[in-house]
DNA sequence: TCGGGAAATGGTAACCGGTGTCATTCAAAT
DNA sequence: ATTTGAATGACACCGGTTACCATTTCCCGA
């Protein structure tokens, strides 16, 4: 693959190969444990010395070997993404927050989507995870609430941290989302338009945020003296079409909701089709509201009403908190859900 | 982290450890060499011996430490994606399918959002993967169209496939998307619709797609004896802002198309935001194609007539590829772009 | 000024878990 | 008997880290 060197080059030629801690040490005249010290940020080290050898480093353009450093230690240097969320826009946001976080730490990504219906699914996370030495994973919903998981990764040693609605383990192992406060601004805006035939539809019963996001709208509905009805709360799957099946179910009931949150942007999405096909409009005749606020949320026509969650940021606590370098000095706000209005909600029509 | 052992476990216990090639090599007597042989499938062994070791393997649940495979063998085990596409969906997809084609590879994909515009994209770039000594990379949109990436992987040794629209390499080293055909799709279909005053908003010029999907459309418009006017050629940015701003413009000449072709579904998206704030219906008024078919165009009223670009299936391809594990017992069409038609075409208005 | 002990610093060797090179063994072919 | 080539093993090495020990430095009291 690569030339042959001449002889004449020597031993201690560094040119044409990548240095190594010997060229450093070499170099800086110290012995290479020190300069892993250095590296390794070692307090045992004098000043004067660590200066030498970072000048040396700097000037060979040196860079551990992540590989072989993970050998020694025993971890790869590596954090795995665990997903089992159908949703890419969730995906993305999720993985570029990981990313913001661990930008200049010397920590790789590596993705792993699952299947959680699969029966081997807990094996195969447990061989990934196992076989790779990982650093650390962050698990994220509906895997995350799935105990099991999280049981595999103490077993095996791997730091994890799980992103979800609500705490379901000890407190340095989640990142909290608190879907219920989402669902509760989303209650807040309907009433005070002056809804009060209301309707919701969840998702899956399989993903906690589907039931903390209704909790929530129910608590602040019954707050200002509403009322979500049995008929009006049904199942979606978090999917288009369910929004479409379940929003037509509900418009055709009478009376109908005079507005429908829905449990995330896709199933709003379906939900505005459906009005559509029943010849509603919105937000004149029905009022929608979703959840998520991703791209898709201020492309559909009418735009979205709905509940942002903070994907990316979420992503980059959660890395940190993996890596122990959290940074507790932002604004805790930016961490939760916020309600945003567009064009898809307005006061329900007047009564005949 | 993990307790010590008792003395009495003595050095032979594996019960507690994970096995290691030692182990292997031990109880199937013989050289750690020969378990490595088996490991790598070298031909050198003889049935007999493979057998009895790979019992071995089995029974202890035994799988080779990537790290110090990858240590020894001077490369990692990882394949990078490396992307600077803002669409979630194309990243997903792409990701899925590079997943696809890695599944029980022994690989692990780790993923490298990358911004084209920054002064250090191309340092930046060199320094993660000779630093994580990857083992090849996959080079999508528009980053695969920089003829210095490639270069750079060339130099450092590291495995290379771009993913681009027109061959731009040695064959060997290109997945060609063939966006042109797709273009010419879109043309044929609204030049049999009955189509003349036909409009194009292109992507922005740094993605080589731009000009293939324009290319494409242009010349079988012409086939057709159509001609897309320079007025109603305009470039975008392939964002839904941009798809809002150009649809206005066009709309607003005169005469105006009665047909538009976008670059991508995000900004057919937007010439269908900026149709109805004109006042126009689609597709009775106006007819609008997209291009990719991602989830957006199924999810847009009116749903998205668009070119599905088969971006999963061009993943496992170039990853393939990469590991030189290529299947090409599949349909040479499943990797072509086709056109998949919905509401948002249809006869062009009669003229008053 | 000097001895003594703790703290700071550096060196050596073993090890992490594999792979490469080359030598050796052994059976079949010439 | 010699050649040949498959099958296997011995040993160094990939590039770091840890364990452990040796040495140096510093501060203190005598």
């Amino acid at each position: 693959m690569s030339k042959p060197r001449a002889p004449e080059d020597g031993p201690a030629d560094v040119s044409r190969r990548r240095p190594n801690i010997n060229d450093i040490a070499r170099l800086a005249g110290v012995s290479k444990k020190t300069v892993s010290r250095v590296i390794n940020a070692s307090p045992f080290v004098r000043a004067e010395t660590r200066e030498r050898i970072e000048a040396v480093i700097a000037e060979l353009g040196y860079a551990p070997d992540p590989q072989a450093r993970g050998l020694a230690y025993g971890r790869a240097f590596l954090i795995g993404l665990v997903y089992d969320n159908p949703n890419p826009q969730y995906v993305v946001n999720m993985q570029l927050g990981l990313l913001d976080g661990m930008k200049g730490s010397g920590f790789e990504l590596v993705v792993h989507p699952c299947d959680r219906s699969s029966p081997t699914f807990l094996e195969d996370l447990r061989s990934f995870v196992e076989r790779q030495r990982l650093f650390g994973v962050v698990l994220t919903p509906s895997v995350s609430e799935d105990e099991r998981a999280a049981t595999i990764m103490a077993e095996i040693g791997c730091a994890y941290v799980r992103v979800a609605s609500v705490s379901l383990d000890q407190p340095e192992h989640m990142i909290e989302t608190r879907d219920r406060l989402g669902g509760r601004e989303a209650a807040a805006h309907l009433a005070e338009l002056g809804h009060t035939r209301i309707a919701f539809v969840s998702g899956p019963r399989s993903f906690r945020s589907s039931h903390e996001r209704r909790s929530g709208f129910e608590e602040a509905l019954e707050e200002r003296g509403l009322h979500l009805a049995k008929a009006f709360a049904v199942e979606g799957a978090y999917t288009y079409e369910s929004g479409i099946e379940r929003g037509r179910e509900l418009l055709a009931m009478s009376p109908a909701p005079t507005a429908i949150f829905a449990g995330n942007d896709e199933m709003a999405a379906g939900v505005l089709q459906a009005a559509r096909q029943a010849g509603l409009r919105v937000p004149e005749d029905l009022s929608v509201v979703g959840f998520d606020d991703f791209q898709i949320a201020s492309r559909l026509w009418p735009t979205l009403t709905t509940v942002r969650t903070p994907t990316r940021e979420i992503g980059r606590l959660a890395v940190e908190r993996l890596m122990g370098r959290e940074d507790d000095g932002r604004d805790p706000k930016s961490r939760l859900p916020s309600l945003v209005v567009r064009e898809s909600t307005a006061p329900p029509p007047c009564r005949d």
